[in-house]
DNA sequence: CTTAATGTAACTGACGAAGTTACTTTTGCC
DNA sequence: GGCAAAAGTAACTTCGTCAGTTACATTAAG
């Protein structure tokens, strides 16, 4: 598993703590689901942790829950606590300020890219986890 | 000028091009605006001649202009030129097909994905490459 | 035929993320 | 109290991607 793959992890570690139902996961398990290493889970817990979407508990018998209802998460909730501030490239980007070109570009482009930005967010603003528990649980037809 | 900054310098480059108003414009003046190498911009600019956003004219006194006019390209135009096919993570992204969880999240998110990537793509659709162009050759005060 | 340009291949270096090891701290449980 | 299990975290190793660079073949104007 390379490249960046911070918030479909993510997804997946908060879609396995609904799907555990409030029970205290530890990282090794969440692991053995997303087939990788637990202290990769951890780190990305951790950014989940500071920002109140899930609870911890240390110790022997403790683990991950989610610190409320899947209902009350987005995915756009998801993805801001674990990805970096957007750059869109501009950081480290320098252009030549003595061409006219060079000396205006960045500050029309900057604009652009939070408006993007917003757009794609707005869409993952639309999606709940618990929607994305609720396709883990599909209904089956004929059962009751 | 590190990290992915393709998108960004591409507008650059067309803007550029805009700006010098049809003229066969070598990759060395194109980098001196950008501050970069000129391979660096002719990479850039053989997925833009790729996609007919720009032509090329090979040999002496050639250089890149635009293929068509400004209003008729779109910053989503450029974008899908210049950037890789987004994976959003999800390539290299194998969980555990024992669980349950890791078994469906990937079909779960990969629609939500793209409606994001459309999303985003949406609010770069609405800006043409004129919209910037004007946006450097600002009304000046006073001045007729 | 010279010169200036594109088109590309090959290599280097920087950076970021995943993966791994190892250790400290915390806490439930006997 | 002491053991076992877990989070928390630091340090290090790959690995892939991209910018940057050098070098060279090809092309075309004058």
């Amino acid at each position: 598993m390379t490249g960046n793959s911070r918030f479909a992890v993510s997804v997946h570690i908060l879609a396995y703590l609904a799907y555990r139902q409030g029970a205290a996961v530890p990282s090794a398990e969440i692991a053995a689901s997303v087939d990788t290493n637990p202290v990769v889970i951890r780190r990305l817990l951790a950014a989940l942790v500071k920002t109140r979407l899930v609870s911890a508990q240390k110790g022997a018998s403790g683990g991950f829950s989610l610190a409320t209802t899947a209902e009350n998460i987005s995915l756009r909730d998801i993805y801001r606590a674990v990805e970096p501030e957007p750059s869109h490239g501009l950081s480290h980007f320098s252009p030549n300020t003595k061409c006219p070109v060079g000396a205006k570009i960045q500050s029309i482009l900057h604009p652009i890219f939070v408006k993007a930005q917003a757009g794609m967010e707005a869409e993952l603003a639309r999606v709940s986890l618990a929607e994305v528990h609720r396709q883990l649980r599909p209904v089956c037809p004929g059962k009751k």
